[in-house]
DNA sequence: GGGTACTTGTGACAAATATCACATAATAGA
DNA sequence: TCTATTATGTGATATTTGTCACAAGTACCC
């Protein structure tokens, strides 16, 4: 039994119809992440499907050395594509997703899943254009890596950044390095160009977005 | 109504169950690619959900300067996911599904995909399955190509191609620098490299792994 | 058998990015 | 206020990868 009533989970997940929202009141539990929690530990198996229902998280990609990749948000009325993949095995490098705000979701044990398949057109609906938009964005991420240079990569990490979270991004240049898989000095550099274009505009641990 | 019978479907497919393989039987439409055509056209709205009978398919992603990035191949018995995923518009890159052998599928209709999910279980479970494995494989690529360098990549690409093509791999450099998105002699310098290690033997058209 | 196109080898050099070393500036805390 | 820590700036240099130029080998076609 989640927090939210069936009509506050229809208002957040516009495609589910009543009867799925109803169902997802009864059956969901939900939980709150405090920010800076990691919301799938490293292969781990996953028994419930999560949906968000406020806060931000982020997603990113952990590479054996401890490098990292930043790969998307997942943002309210969303639903995080990898736990509902029933990913099991622990490889050596994994996925981490990180609630950059306090973060609400709820959770679907797995269980559900067959009647929410059968019984509820509007779920699978809803599943097939999670993994839609989330292969689809895995592409733009491997477009960028295999055929843009840094500065091109920087400047569209930059905007997705402002995108989800605001013209005014609190991050310091090691951050983003870490993100783009980069080294801050390098980043430095580039940062400053974009600032003499006009592009960007650089504070202490901030940098605003001017487009 | 397809070429094969329903149980010659369910050999192929071993998650489905006979009703499943039954209903394909009935609705879906056989097709045969020739060697050489392309699945997929660039921004091409789906109409079908297909899956692989026989033959090979070489999916890739092309950037808008007519770079390439070899993604992963699909094999009989799997779907494309892409296909499933009504992706309908078209971007500056696009994903290529290129036929490598004379290649088989069967398409099922869109407008059957309800009907599916709702009364057969195992088709959502192939489903799932289906998206599960293309989004690892992404993953991997995405690895690959932002943690690795070119060595290892070209290594690992090698490895694919073995593991799926068989150990006579009937490639020249140009095409794995296509594949790999990097240059003709920095492949052929890192194959020399490879040939002296022993992991692979060279000649003229074609690489024998020795893994 | 000679020309032609394709494949591979290789050196020299250029470009992009990473790394190192150190300087300076801003901030937080004692 | 003083100090320690963290964030940023910048030159010098190393590494990785890409590009150019050209040679040589192989296959194929007439």
């Amino acid at each position: 039994m989640t927090d939210l009533s069936t009509n506050e989970i229809q208002q957040q997940f516009p495609l589910f119809d009543s009867a799925l929202a109803e169902f997802i009141h009864e059956h969901g539990e939900s939980k709150v992440f405090e920010s800076g929690s990691v919301l799938m530990k490293p292969g781990q198996f996953f028994k419930y499907a999560m949906i968000i229902v406020k806060g931000r998280v982020k997603l990113y990609r952990e590479g054996e050395d401890g490098e990292e990749y930043f790969m998307y948000f997942l943002e309210p009325g969303s639903a995080c594509a990898l736990s509902m993949m029933c990913m099991a095995r622990s490889q050596s490098s994994t996925v981490m997703a990180l609630a950059l705000e306090e973060t609400e979701v709820i959770m679907i044990p797995m269980q559900y899943m067959d009647t929410l398949m059968r019984n509820y057109p509007s779920w699978y609906h809803f599943v097939i254009e999670t993994y839609r938009s989330r292969f689809e964005e895995m592409l733009t991420v491997v477009d960028q890596i295999a055929f843009k240079n840094m500065d091109e990569r920087l400047d569209w990490y930059l905007k997705r950044q402002a995108d989800t979270l605001g013209k005014n991004l609190m991050l310091t240049h090691q951050q983003i390095a870490n993100d783009i898989n980069s080294s801050r000095e390098v980043v430095s550099r580039l940062l400053k160009k974009m600032e003499k274009t006009g592009r960007i505009t650089m504070e202490r641990n901030s940098i605003h977005w001017n487009g």
